[in-house]
DNA sequence: TGTCAAGGTTCTATTTTGGAACTGACGACG
DNA sequence: CGTCGTCAGTTCCAAAATAGAACCTTGACA
């Protein structure tokens, strides 16, 4: 299966990780929350051949994750932002940090807090359902074929 | 840089990236939480080479994500299942689910549902703040280093 | 004229992946 | 007995992606 093939399937994960689902690319969009803009930037904190970073930088400008805007004429420089759908990414970096935290992190505890503005406390994410504000957990959920599903898109067991 | 070197890092991006930073990685695991568990399957419903099929499995037993286990002798047959460590990636699946929804879906709509059964409702994954409950959207929040950080883990910007 | 910086591109060598065939332990069929 | 089918892999070779390093371009500055 091919990169581009990936994108045309119809689950949403797969589409998804058409776009994401390369480990630069996670890398690249963790920065970007951190507010790294920059090609010179990137590639320093990275260690990413420049090859290949410029190659995942036009990818997800093409995806429309990030925009690539001139910060400066004479001599032309551009920066890399997150777009709207880019910052749609948040909860899933989110959400990535906080299993890393939880089971990958060193023994000196986790390397970043986050603190939400809005409450002044560092908190973990948690996953709520947008229905009763509950936190979800995956025994909570059932899932089911939707109006966009094809008919292979659930294993035999659960299609009913 | 390598795959096992990116476990090193410090970054809890960067050491969940080593485990799932694969684009067969995450597909394994989407199948997964379909309660797909056995070799054939995974490999008939995603389209994956034998042999990367089985390399990827054997590293996620490895990092302890999926647990091998027998379920018949004569002849042993063996399948994989979600460890705990495995089944707290269902946020990561779930926000990376909701956002290919969002931004990647044809025009039949989302493919896939997800009930919350304590609720009975059809719901989407919300990022709530562990202290207060409310939604938390990437504005509201700060970042800043944490106990097991080292000193090139954020940005000189952020690093304040 | 020479140097520096940002943002790339080009080159070759090494790694990873895709695709297909093969293995090995069994059970079932005729 | 011989053959077929199933499951969980392994082996082989060709094709694609990546690493590492050097090079290019535009313009500022001295």
């Amino acid at each position: 299966m091919r990169w581009d093939a990936l994108s045309k399937e119809t689950c949403s994960v797969a589409r998804a990780v058409s776009v994401i689902g390369d480990r630069w690319t996670l890398l690249i969009l963790r920065d970007c929350f951190l507010r790294v803009r920059r090609f010179e930037v990137f590639q320093d904190r990275l260690g990413i051949t420049r090859h290949i970073l410029a190659d995942r930088l036009r990818k997800l400008v093409k995806s429309g994750v990030l925009a690539r805007a001139q910060y400066q004429s004479r001599p032309r420089r551009y920066e890399y932002r997150l777009t709207p759908k880019g910052l749609d990414l948040h909860p899933v970096l989110m959400s990535l940090v906080h299993w890393g935290d939880l089971h990958m992190a060193g023994r000196n505890g986790r390397p970043v807090l986050h603190r939400h503005t809005r409450c002044a406390h560092d908190f973990d994410p948690v996953l709520a359902c947008s229905e009763c504000g509950e936190a979800v957990t995956a025994k909570d959920v059932r899932v089911r074929p939707g109006p966009g599903a094809s008919s292979d898109i659930l294993p035999k067991e659960l299609s009913s």
